[in-house]
DNA sequence: AACCCTGGTCGGCATTGTCGAACACTGTTG
DNA sequence: CAACAGTGTTCGACAATGCCGACCAGGGTT
């Protein structure tokens, strides 16, 4: 496979830059953090300035992304099948469970979500679809892990007592979730609230992606802290009706 | 001002031109449309692809907008200040009008909505955040065009017997708007519904967006088909208050 | 099996973008 | 108040870079 193209490379560098990064970044700080000389970097985000990608705070001359990603961003979701074959069975999954539902898939080792059903009660609530998830404290994350085929596990920052820190356990985790089919995570990003998620295969059976609920423990689980096994099978049943969809085997 | 970094802005073409057109395009398409050879079409959707700005579908071979965009779209909502400040004013004037909420900004001559409250009830909605409408035929277009500094006035496509597809026509009409300090749509983009909106103002009281209800006709207007005055009233009041809240003098 | 279409590759030429230094400006500091 | 340390921006020379057109490889259809 031939190289990138040098300048587009660079260009969506910072553009991830200043997603990832804390709002506005100055030229020279997106310089720096990218090793460019200034006048490479300028020229570079004067272009991305111009076709809309990136604004400029007039007064501090500091750069932040533009309008034009917005559209861009969910245009992705307009044609983005695995969310489009979702929305049919995300409903009824959310009523039936009477939880927030969520679709993910991997993307460089994180879980973007492409999809969110609200919790059916009227509490509010903020849709995260574009939202990038850590992969090792979600359930929808230990899903897609467990059947990736690249092994990259992320960061394992620890969120609370109960997230999997340490690749030995994450790992033997993914195991467990290839031999059951399913996966869950128990206030292992944020106290009180726990997950089940289970793959959604596409063609050819690959795992494209994943379909989860979350919501209070004490909603999700049952008496012994175990994840309730009604609730798992709704779950796994839109998995696999998604998965149908897809042109999968659905399990 | 020096010119562009070539290969970004042919860049931004493609993305922009997968975003337009119907979902998937083949590469030779992609060349055509832009009259670039198809090795040069090649490399730059090549190092799209592999920052993720692009997918491909393997069976077809054709090209479609990536997931990392999705991200990027969302965390230019994070961002904006347009969208962070109207969040507090946009909730009251959905539950005082009982309409649907938007708020857009201009992004070269149409409507990109950033964001949108639906209407109190429960009936079904979509999202349309992120949307581009089109300026001369929506009450937030139309205010957002009376305010414009570079004149454009877009592509004035007939959407029902009421659209105004005449420059002449729309041209008047923003001039009533500027004088009125606030516009509307009668039925000019779908029959059977009306909006109401009114300009939002930056810093230095340069208008920088549109913030507008939109619902039933029956609803919006009066017996003699004339906006009702109350719901005016509430739309350029919660205005005042978000161009308040940005630094601007709010009118 | 010849033909069209597709997407993908390769290498030579020169266009293109990179680079470092200099510029203009602001706010701070000695 | 001047020198300074920041910023974003411009410029021009050099050559590395990415562009281009011809060539290759696979899939359908005729």
């Amino acid at each position: 496979m031939p190289g990138q193209v040098q300048s587009i490379a660079r260009a969506a560098a910072i553009l991830r830059l200043l997603a990832g990064g804390s709002g506005r970044l100055g030229l020279l700080e997106i310089a720096r953090a990218l090793d460019l000389p200034k006048g490479t970097a300028h020229g570079i985000v004067r272009t991305l300035h111009d076709v809309g990608f990136v604004e400029q705070d007039k007064t501090s001359g500091k750069y932040q992304l533009g309008a034009a990603l917005l559209h861009l961003g969910t245009s992705y979701l307009d044609v983005n099948e695995l969310r489009s074959r979702s929305i049919n069975w995300a409903d009824p999954l959310a009523a039936r469970s009477g939880e927030a539902v969520r679709i993910g898939t991997l993307l460089d080792s994180k879980v973007l979500v492409v999809h969110h059903v609200f919790r059916p009660d009227d509490t509010l609530q903020t849709l995260d679809v574009g939202a990038l998830l850590p992969p090792h404290a979600t359930a929808l994350g230990k899903v897609l892990l467990a059947y990736n085929a690249r092994g990259g596990l992320g960061d394992l920052v620890p969120y609370t007592r109960r997230t999997l820190a340490s690749p030995r356990v994450l790992t033997r985790a993914l195991a467990a979730i290839r031999e059951a089919g399913w996966g869950s995570d128990i206030e292992e990003m944020t106290v009180g609230v726990a997950g089940i998620a289970a793959p959604i295969r596409g063609y050819g059976g690959l795992v494209v992606g994943a379909i989860g609920i979350s919501g209070p423990v004490e909603r999700v689980c049952d008496a012994h802290g175990q994840p309730r096994i009604t609730l798992v099978t709704h779950v796994r049943e839109a998995a696999r009706a998604v998965s149908r969809d897809l042109g999968g085997r659905g399990q």
